[in-house]
RNA sequence: GGCCCCAUCGUCUAGCCUGGUCAGGACGGAUGGUUCUCAGCCAUCAAACACCGGUUCAAAUCCGGUUGGGGCUACCA
């Protein structure tokens, strides 16, 4: 039975290469009907925190990475020490001060057979002996690890390229334990625009910060598992159900990606569009009272309609708040820019006929509205559009955003006609 | 420096294993259509096999080298 592992390092946030190792193995797990370990590796006492723990456990969750087993290195100590002190008693090992080192054999070449990347061969003699136990009881990483992947048994460790040159130190200990050598994948790793390693200098790089962005955890793991591999076919936007029938660990590729914040929108634009409107408000709800929008009596109704209205307009869902915000707030005011716009053709005296007949409106509706609009154009004597776009200005505060009608109706009658009549 | 990995449009990639299709798709870009603007949607276009050599009737595909990029080189993981 196929069983894989993600083992982060709580020293940090999650962030998206690690997410990206997370989900490979995860996808190489359901695709197999095997096993997916979460394991904390904590060995770092001066460096692990809690509250990262928390923060990787949680982007976990949110990602829907869900898992099978769950370990933390710190819960283990006696056992790394227990088979490093068997290690000496074999003589496979030895002490220098408190600290337990592996013997390594020079001149030997280790092999192993990546799946990703075919034949490796690395010389012993760029190997020295290594660190198992260190000076201060703890187990160094590549020791820790190798205990853990064998007493789990591991099948396949699916990790990142980083770690290649680490795995024949691995290889030499399994061997020294007489462990079963499992199989190994390096995935390629993830770069910024620039080609340069994804820092924080990047921008975001933690998954937690996509969250707060308002990237939608399906997308985002739709985007992330396009980086280094690639369904068959031409469809990209696919399920996850879809994606793990069609994946291959032997179909990753071997070159690093660099990370395309315009695809990822896209692809987030690509989920919002699809997913009911219903079902965007609820995922709205939260941003919007976090930012003061949205009391805890709303109109759910209306608060749909507006969302239906900008769903083709937003590759976030903070969009929404930057595209929408003039919706929820009663003290609107138009920036300098907007009252430059609106000043460029006066048409104040036109503004209040129009706030005038809208207010005299029987019922507020596209259809009313539209006509009330197009009376006027027309006795005016001007195109629509003329009058149209400052309209969108006065009650908008842009000159970009949904239909007019659509606009006035959703603003309500109200609002409408009083912001028509401030706006010169 | 040493060791290791990698190399197709600006970006993500298909094709490479099992040489022979105008090197395909997507993002982004450009142009046109729809519309009151924007977004969306539709249509069209530009855009790549890093370089040199070898094998072969034929090379993106196989082999070697060069160049370029990346990783590792800790009692950090």
């Amino acid at each position: 039975m196929v069983k894989v592992r993600f083992a982060p390092s709580p020293t940090g946030y999650l962030h998206i290469g690690g997410a990206r190792t997370a989900l490979f193995n995860w996808m190489y797990a359901r695709s197999q009907g095997g096993k997916f370990v979460l394991r904390i590796e904590d060995t770092d006492l001066e460096r692990s925190k809690p509250e990262y723990e928390k923060e990787i456990l949680d982007s976990m969750t949110w990602l829907g990475l869900v898992w099978d087993e769950f370990y933390k290195q710190s819960d283990r100590f006696s056992i790394y020490k227990e088979h490093a002190e068997k290690l000496v008693a074999d003589g496979k090992a030895y002490r220098e001060g408190t600290a337990i080192l592996l013997k390594v054999e020079k001149a030997r070449d280790i092999k192993f057979d990546d799946q990703i990347r075919g034949f490796i061969v690395f010389n012993t003699d760029e190997i020295k002996d290594q660190v198992l136990m260190k000076s201060d009881g703890s187990p160094a990483y590549s020791f820790s690890c190798v205990v853990d992947d064998a007493l789990m048994e591991i099948t396949h460790v699916i990790r990142g390229e980083d770690h290649i040159s680490n795995t024949p130190k691995q290889i030499l200990i399994y061997e020294a334990m007489g462990f079963k050598v499992p199989k190994f994948a390096h995935l390629p790793l993830i770069m910024g625009a620039d080609g340069a390693r994804l820092s924080k200098r990047f921008g975001a790089v933690a998954v937690t910060d996509y969250r707060g962005e308002g990237f939608l955890p399906d997308a985002l793991v739709n985007y992330l598992m396009l980086l280094g591999w690639a369904p068959s076919g031409t469809q990209e936007v696919i399920t996850m159900k879809s994606a793990v029938e069609k994946f291959s660990i032997k179909k990753v590729n071997k070159t690093a990606a660099q990370f395309d914040m315009e695809k990822l929108k896209w692809i987030n634009a690509q989920y919002i569009k699809a997913a009911e409107t219903k079902v965007l408000t609820d995922s709205l709800l939260p941003i919007l009272k976090e930012e003061g929008l949205l009391g805890d009596v709303f109109d759910r109704t209306w608060l749909e309609t507006v969302v239906g209205l900008f769903k083709s307009r937003m590759s976030t869902l903070r969009d929404f708040i930057d595209r929408a915000g003039f919706l929820f707030v009663n003290d609107f005011s138009l920036s300098d820019e907007m009252k430059a716009e609106l000043n460029k053709i006066n048409f104040s005296k036109e503004f209040q006929v129009l706030a005038d007949r809208l207010s005299g409106a029987a019922v507020f509706d596209h259809a009313a509205t539209e006509k009330i609009f197009r009376d006027l154009v027309g006795e005016l004597g001007i195109k629509s559009g003329d009058l149209v776009h400052p309209v969108r200005v006065a009650l908008s505060g842009s000159n970009v955003g949904p239909g007019l009608f659509e606009t006035m109706v959703v603003l309500g009658k109200e609002r409408t006609v009083e912001r028509l009549r401030r706006a010169f």
